[in-house]
DNA sequence: TGCAAACCATAAC
DNA sequence: GTTATGGTTTGCA
């Protein structure tokens, strides 16, 4: 059975759909129903489900723990996400979009070099990302830093990578299963903005 | 700049 | 099987 909770932080509405004390898709937006149509959207077809209108205290757990991550800081509570139902390729690609530090951002070929594959493919995944904002596909923008998309709404896009801007100045490479994934400030896609 | 062609995993037929 | 479809990229005029 899978349950499914929601609520309002801060003027965001957070849901999350889990199974089992585990997470199997998570999502936001402006409101509560389309917070859980989202959630709907995604848990797999077949799999009983229930939507709670008050969160348990585990619930609450994981839902302050989505806040904070939609507000550019770390997550304090082990969130396990259910990737059982998603193909290899996929886990590969979310695993290494997990990877990108706060206050940097990374181009979809950049994370195609280090999960194979092709940009257009990881462009894909993105759109379908289960795990908003636990997975950050918001970081992960187009080679010239222009914005790219965002499922959620390019606005949301925004708003999270302005928040999480730490003033870095230079480029980095962090470790993704032994090679290179190269990150770049966000200053660098917020300054290309009007 | 702007356009066309290559790109590659999924979902839908 | 095969085709259509993107949150892309790159090259060339």
């Amino acid at each position: 059975m899978i349950e499914i909770y929601s609520q309002e932080i801060e003027q965001t509405w957070f849901c999350v759909a889990v199974n089992n004390h585990c997470i199997v898709t998570s999502s936001f937006a402006e409101n509560q129903q389309a917070a859980i149509y989202k959630v709907l959207d995604k848990i797999p077809f077949k799999v009983p489900f229930q939507i709670f209108h008050e969160p348990t205290i585990q619930a609450k757990t994981i839902l302050a723990a989505l806040k904070d991550l939609h507000n550019g800081k770390t997550a304090q509570a082990d969130l396990h996400l259910v990737t059982s139902n998603l193909t290899d390729y996929t886990k590969k690609v979310l695993k290494a979009t997990q990877c990108i530090p706060i206050g940097y951002v990374t181009s979809y070929g950049e994370i195609a070099k280090a999960a194979g594959g092709g940009a257009r493919a990881v462009g894909n995944i993105m759109a379908s990302n289960p795990f908003a904002p636990i997975v950050p596909c918001h970081r992960v923008v187009k080679s010239d830093f222009s914005l790219g998309g965002y499922g959620l709404g390019l606005k949301f896009k925004v708003e999270l990578l302005k928040k999480e801007k730490q003033g870095f100045s230079c480029t980095k490479q962090v470790n993704v299963d032994g090679v290179k994934l190269g990150v770049f400030p966000v200053e660098w896609v917020l300054r290309n903005l009007v």
